[in-house]
DNA sequence: CGAATTTGACCCGCGC
DNA sequence: GCGCGGGTCAAATTCG
């Protein structure tokens, strides 16, 4: 439907990775722009002495260029971007058109050999072609040129000019094999993320396949469910998350005791995806019959969450099998009771917050909420703003926004709950990404009976300190994960050490829970599939710090330990982010830049067409949504 | 006029 | 038991 979360896999978007200098301006649009160009990142052989020369680097000519901002320079005399067909068709040659015509913009005086291939081949066409005719420019146009050079008819200053230009000449050869070189791998890069892309609506569709044969299936047997309201509460309860689980989990969850619930509540961090999974399996086996007592997993959270949760309890509820939720609201004063007690007690155990940088009130994240309430919570200046989601009847997911007391341009979105209704590919990047982050903290111990679908064994293997850093203190009230998409550089230099390593493994759906039947569409786990590669390709370790926004709760912070470029990345993605508030945007587009090889300019590129391209279908959405 | 937001009151858990 | 703080409700208000 709309731009979705916005991948950018599609050809077209794509062409960010081609083009990065000529849409870059376009990024840069927004008061931090500069955030995501300041550093040339696929300037694999860029040396100093060339950076000082604006003639010869094109990123940092970039950076000079106000009138390349689309639409903000009437004035601006330069010509008109070529399409963006002929940019992928010919991106070696656009570099240098769009160099030649940055440069110019920015500084005549300091680009004649610039100026004078510009002057030459004004709009930098297909016809200009790479090397031969750079070179020839030069030397017809030094000998032309009246602007800088006004000693033309010297002899002798022709010839120190002729030599001048053949130096300059042989500068712009290297240069221009070292652009050749980056073009081939940014080729490379495309044809990974064009595969990548592939494998991803194979495999969305692979799930959304068997998501509907599972739901028929589980029609079938919606027969079976009585009209029993504490039963239908429970299966309410156990909506979200899932994997699908064993008939041993089944048993599990009808032989738990209340003791075993008190053990589990212990550690809070281990039970949450067990639970889910249990969850799950209830609602798969709509025929268990439980007391309210015996319902294991849902009990499990209340006991180990507190009681906190029992208030919300519902007692009535409606049997509607898997059917989104409609939800009774009512109840008495201050406390509300809703019916997803089982959604809010699984999600309160784990909270998801994304830090990001952020001038508009509230990211957009695909998902309508509604604003509930506000506070001014201690420690922090700004209030705290409470939204519930509106986009289904009873959705129990819940988020808290507020501004950081450190640094009011960091905007904190706590979210808590999972969605019991089908989500929309925008909101899906948020939603899978968060909940991958929240798998992740929890992955920590986890019953294995989920097999390949747990989630656990893929954090393990790719975030193997995630354990130890996921430890939540008994004594916090949840667990919370922190997408810290904030610019926080890290001084490390380095380069990418594994530039088209980048390939995620579809191979496994890593998906933290195949939907039930007929159950309302979790996560497709893909963006947060994503993240946990970006984290095993890019050196993102978890670590364990206090929440920022005051809690005592332990997060999980996601942050750069080895490349920079990764941090880059992320640097771009907070930019993108400030430049656009459209957050699912933002998130696809760091995800994108991380994938498509950590480049920050990618990413804010990726976001900028997202934002731009509402109207463009730059942005892909996965097919079928 | 309906929907969304604001805002004071209320509920609840927790610590003292 | 009391006060504090977080979270929520719902009447009042604002907005489109």
């Amino acid at each position: 439907m709309d731009k979705g979360w916005g991948l950018t896999l599609d050809s077209d978007s794509l062409g960010f990775f081609l083009n990065k200098q000529t849409q870059l301006p376009a990024v840069l649009d927004h008061h931090h722009h500069h955030m995501a160009i300041k550093r040339p990142i696929f300037a694999t052989g860029a040396t100093a002495d060339q950076s000082a020369r604006p003639s010869s680097n094109m990123f940092t000519a970039v950076e000079f260029n106000p009138a390349a901002r689309l639409g903000r320079r009437p004035e601006d005399h330069a010509p008109p971007p070529p399409s963006d067909e002929n940019r992928v068709a010919a991106a070696v040659v656009d570099f240098f058109a769009d160099k030649n015509r940055l440069v110019n913009d920015g500084d005549d005086s300091k680009s004649v050999p610039a100026i004078n291939v510009k002057k030459e081949n004004p709009h930098g066409d297909a016809t200009t072609g790479p090397s031969l005719d750079v070179n020839t420019g030069l030397h017809l146009l030094t000998a032309n040129t009246g602007s800088d050079q006004s000693t033309v008819d010297d002899g002798v200053s022709t010839y120190v000019e002729d030599k001048l230009n053949k130096t300059k000449v042989a500068q712009l050869q290297v240069e221009l094999q070292r652009i050749n070189a980056e073009n081939q791998k940014l080729r490379e890069m495309l044809s990974h993320v064009t595969n990548n892309y592939s494998a991803l609506q194979t495999h969305l569709m692979t799930v959304m396949q068997q998501q509907q044969q599972n739901h028929r299936a589980d029609t079938t047997q919606q027969p079976q469910n009585t009209n029993d309201p504490q039963e239908v509460k429970h299966e309410r309860q156990f909506l979200d998350l899932g994997p699908s689980a064993t008939a041993e989990t089944d048993d599990q969850v009808s032989n738990n005791s209340s003791s075993d619930e008190r053990t589990r509540s212990a550690t809070p961090q281990n039970n949450i995806l067990e639970t889910a999974s249990k969850d799950n399996y209830v609602k798969y086996n709509s025929t268990i019959s439980t007391t309210s007592k015996d319902v294991v997993p849902f009990d499990q959270d209340q006991s180990s969450i507190g009681k906190r949760i029992g208030r919300e309890e519902s007692p009535e509820s409606e049997s509607q099998g898997w059917a989104p939720i409609k939800v009774p609201k009512l109840n008495s004063g201050g406390g509300s009771k809703p019916i997803e007690q089982s959604a809010d007690a699984t999600m309160r155990k784990a909270r998801v917050s994304v830090r990001a940088r952020s001038e508009a009130p509230m990211i957009t994240d695909g998902c309508q909420w509604r604003k509930y309430g506000q506070k001014m919570a201690k420690g922090n200046p700004c209030p705290r703003a409470y939204y519930r989601c509106t986009m289904a009847l009873g959705c129990p997911v819940r988020k808290q926004v507020q501004r950081c007391a450190e640094d009011k341009t960091i905007l904190i979105t706590t979210y808590e709950g999972n969605h019991n209704h089908p989500l929309p590919p925008a909101a899906m990047a948020m939603a899978s990404t968060t909940t991958a982050a929240a798998n992740m903290l929890l992955s920590g111990s986890m019953s294995s009976a989920d097999g390949l679908m747990n989630p656990n064994l893929l954090a393990r293997a790719i975030l193997p300190c995630s354990s130890s850093m996921a430890t939540i203190s008994a004594s916090a009230p949840f667990p919370t994960v922190t997408l810290d998409l904030t610019n926080n550089p890290n001084p490390l230099q380095m380069l990418r050490s594994q530039p088209t390593q980048f390939q995620v493994p579809l191979g496994q759906p890593q998906n933290f829970g195949t939907p039930p039947p007929g159950a309302p569409q979790s996560f497709p786990q893909v963006f947060g599939q994503a993240l946990y590669n970006q984290s095993k390709f890019s050196g993102l370790q978890l670590s364990s710090q206090e929440n920022i926004a005051g809690s005592s709760a332990h997060q999980l912070q996601l942050h750069q330990t080895q490349q920079p470029s990764l941090a880059d990345s992320v640097s771009a993605a907070t930019a993108a982010i400030t430049a656009d508030p459209n957050f699912t945007a933002a998130l696809a587009a760091a995800i994108s830049s991380i994938i498509g090889g950590a480049n920050p300019n990618s990413a804010a590129a990726a976001a900028n067409t997202n934002s731009n391209s509402n109207n463009s279908n730059k942005i892909s959405s996965f097919p079928g949504n």
